[in-house]
Order: structure tokens, then C-alpha cells, then sequence
DNA sequence: AACTAGGCTCGTACGCTGTACGCTTTTCAC
DNA sequence: GTGAAAAGCGTACAGCGTACGAGCCTAGTT
């Protein structure tokens, strides 16, 4: 053993080096390819030395998005609030795309970890400063981190990841589901897009800045 | 046995039956509390019949959400666009609230069920038809799936389902939870949330409305 | 030096999971 | 009646989360 086991040098176990080798592990198999015992080996340990570590799988998963949340960039506080959270909104895609294992998690995670306040807190904190009032501030807090989650969601569900990906997946796979008689208008989409090239980054700004367009007169200015 | 089981009545399997059973269970105990021998019990029947239906759980599980999706009201073709989009909209989250397990499962479910191409299709018609360009289209139905997505996923980690357990929720748990001195402007929300009551309908309705409204102008008129 | 307390590690075992395989029963066309 | 196909399911296997308790290693006290 090394003299300080709580660094997390590659010797000694400890919650950090445990929840971020889980992590790294459910981005490379997915979070159904994480199992206790597959972890611990990855760790060099057995299956039960986790448990002194985390209490048990579901408190495992909370700390893993926990780690991701604290990934998300805090809004920057000098710049101008629709600045800020377009910021924070782009840091949250990226991440949530690089995770993609998080999003599905949500859902029966009901008790949201520090890092997830702590970023709370600075959205809430840069959108009253802005001037939205407190009401208007959840509003805005709600449907921003709405798109931001849907957008992830959605994105984790499209069967490919690029956009080369994308076109040998229209052809092999989506359009030959999609009979002309029946779907005439997907069908239109579908050739648009194949034509133009798609792609996920673009597609979040336009949602993105609409949204910022629209919430901007909302607040009472100061 | 009757005289026809594939219609379904309470004797005899059918792939329909099973998925049926499958939804009201998970809707009952979540989807963590599904399994293929639980769900054969509940039918009467082996576990191992299940797979004459069924090719696998995965197989189940899309069936599943397209049971959700099937539940969607479509568009009307009558009303206006914006008027036609809110009703779905809602739908969709009323359905999506009802089933909160469908959310969870949606990100590591990579190709549509009939039902959902139905509805996707029906959606993107009625944008065309309002006079929204290829591109728009695709832009608007992006949009407004984001947002029902993620709302319904917001609402689904919420530790609570209606105002007054929102209540105690937020005097026993949430609260203790948030030092005043680290998360004054969570506090401050929350004091007047808590004040005011806080309806999950009515915040939907919200967002809903604004990127109604600034979709609007970006049809070109017919 | 001997002893002890407590933190850490982990082998074993239990009840659960999805499902491959193959056997039995039922249904139906001829 | 008969043969074939469809439907149902008992058994078994590998893998899961984790309760339990036994062993080890270190630090502090006597």
C-alpha cells in the first residue's frame, strides 16, 4: 500500500477512485455493462470492498451524476445573463452527450446531489440578478434545464452519433421503415436532411437562442 | 381455454395482453419491479410462455413505449397549428406523467415503434401544412419534443405528485438540505413557492406557450 | 513487547434476474 | 384418426446486488 491511500494514487481504494472508475466505465459500456463485480475488478479488488466505499448501487448512481452535474460549466457571473446561460446551456449538452448514460438515470434519481444545488444555485442567483423576478426566474430555471434534458434525452436515443453515421443509417435503416404512401411528410424531412447534412450542435442553438429570445423581455430590466 | 384467444379475453395469451400487463405493472411498481417471471405470474401463466409473444425483454420494453405513444392524442387537422401543437403537447405530457417509468426508458430505446413514426409524422404534417419550411419543421418538432421530454423528465425526479406533498416534502427534506447562507436564492423560490403553491400543469404551460409564440413568426405565411 | 480496537478487505451464500434448451400438451387441417 | 404446427412451460445456467462474518493490517495503549 502507498503511505497516503486517500489520494487515489493507483493502490488504496476510496469513494472517489471507486464512482469515477464507474463512470468511466458505464461511458464505455453503458450503464447496463456496470456491475458491482465488474467494477471492483476493474479496481484491482473484490466485489464486497466497494460496499465500505458506497452503501449501496443506487447511492453508486447518485454519486456517478453527481459527477457529471459538477462537469457542467456554473454560469459566468461578468457577462450579460442570456451570455451566461447559453454558456452553461452548451457545457450541459456536451456533457450530457458524453455521458449518455446520465440522462436515462434521472429519472429515479429523486434527490438531487451537491454539485447538482450548486449549479442550481448559480442559475437562480445569475437570472435574479438579470432582473426576472422570482417566479419568473423558476419559470425561466424550469423551462431552460426542460430543453436542455430533452434535448439530451433525445439525442441519447438517436442511433448514431455523427453525421457520416447519420446518412449510412438513413439509408440502411430509417427510410426503407418509412413506405411513401404512409409517411409522405418524414419522408420530405428525411431527404432535406440527408441533403443538407445534420447536425445535433446546430440544432440545439436554434432551440437555445429561441427560447433566450423569447424569456429576454420577460424580465423586469434593472 | 376460449374459443378465440387472440382476442385477448382473460384466458389465452396474446403479445397484446402481455404488453398490456407489462405497462400496468411498471406503472404499478416502476420498471425496476418487472420482471418476466412477475409479469408470467400476473398472467397466469410460465415465464418461459412469455417468449412465444415476445423475443426478448428489450422487445418488450420497445412494445411498452409504443403502448405510451399510441396514447398520444394526435394532432387535429382542423384547428390552427399552435392550438393543435398545445393540445398534443399537453396529452403528451399528461401520458408521460402517468407512465413515469416510459421517460427513464426512452434513451436506451434507438429505433421508433410504429406509433411513434404515426404521431412524428402527424406532427410534421400539420407544421407544413401551417406553412413552416423543411428545415423549420424539423427545427419546431425538435423543439417542442425537447421541451415535453424533458419536462416529463423533470417531473418524474420530483420527489413528490401533487401541491400539499410538495409541502411536506419541502419542510422535511428539501429545506434542512439548503444552508441559507450557501443557497440563498434557492431558498428564496422556495419560500415563495411554497407560499404560492407550485402546480406542475400550470408551469408546463408556461414554456409551452412561449415557444408557441415564438414559432409563430417563423412560418411563412399560406 | 503484548494486547486491543477499529478500519479495511473479501469469500461465501442467498434469492433474484433473463433466457437457452428441449419436452409436453393443445389445436387444427385433412 | 393422424400428423404437424402452435403454444406452454420445467429445468438449468450464468450473472446480478448484497447480507453476513471471518480475516488482516495498522495505531495506540499498557
Amino acid at each position: 500500500m502507498s503511505e497516503q491511500p486517500q489520494v487515489g494514487s493507483d493502490a488504496g481504494l476510496s469513494k472517489q477512485r471507486v464512482v469515477l472508475e464507474a463512470v468511466r466505465m458505464a461511458d464505455r459500456e453503458g450503464v447496463a455493462g456496470l456491475s458491482m463485480r465488474r467494477l471492483a475488478n476493474a479496481l484491482g479488488a473484490g466485489a464486497m470492498s466497494l460496499y465500505h466505499y458506497v452503501a449501496s448501487k443506487e447511492e453508486l448512481l447518485d454519486a456517478m451524476i453527481d459527477v457529471v452535474f459538477h462537469e457542467i460549466e456554473l454560469p459566468a457571473e461578468e457577462t450579460d445573463w442570456a451570455s451566461a446561460m447559453r454558456r452553461r446551456s452548451v457545457s450541459a449538452r456536451d456533457v450530457l452527450a458524453s455521458h449518455p448514460w446520465a440522462i436515462g438515470l434521472m429519472e429515479s434519481r429523486t434527490s438531487p446531489g451537491p454539485a447538482n444545488l450548486r449549479h442550481r444555485e448559480a442559475v437562480t442567483a445569475c437570472l435574479r440578478r438579470a432582473g426576472f423576478s422570482v417566479v419568473m426566474a423558476t419559470h425561466a430555471n424550469w423551462l431552460l434545464d426542460c430543453y436542455v434534458y430533452g434535448f439530451a434525452l433525445q439525442e441519447a436515443s438517436l442511433p448514431f452519433d455523427t453525421a457520416d453515421e447519420f446518412a449510412d443509417m438513413a439509408e440502411a435503416v430509417y427510410l426503407p421503415q418509412l413506405p411513401a404512401d404512409m409517411f409522405p411528410y418524414l419522408n420530405e424531412s428525411a431527404a432535406v436532411l440527408f441533403a443538407e447534412g445534420y447536425d445535433p450542435a446546430q440544432e440545439f442553438l436554434f432551440g437555445l437562442d429561441l427560447i433566450l429570445a423569447a424569456l429576454e423581455p420577460l424580465r423586469t430590466s434593472v
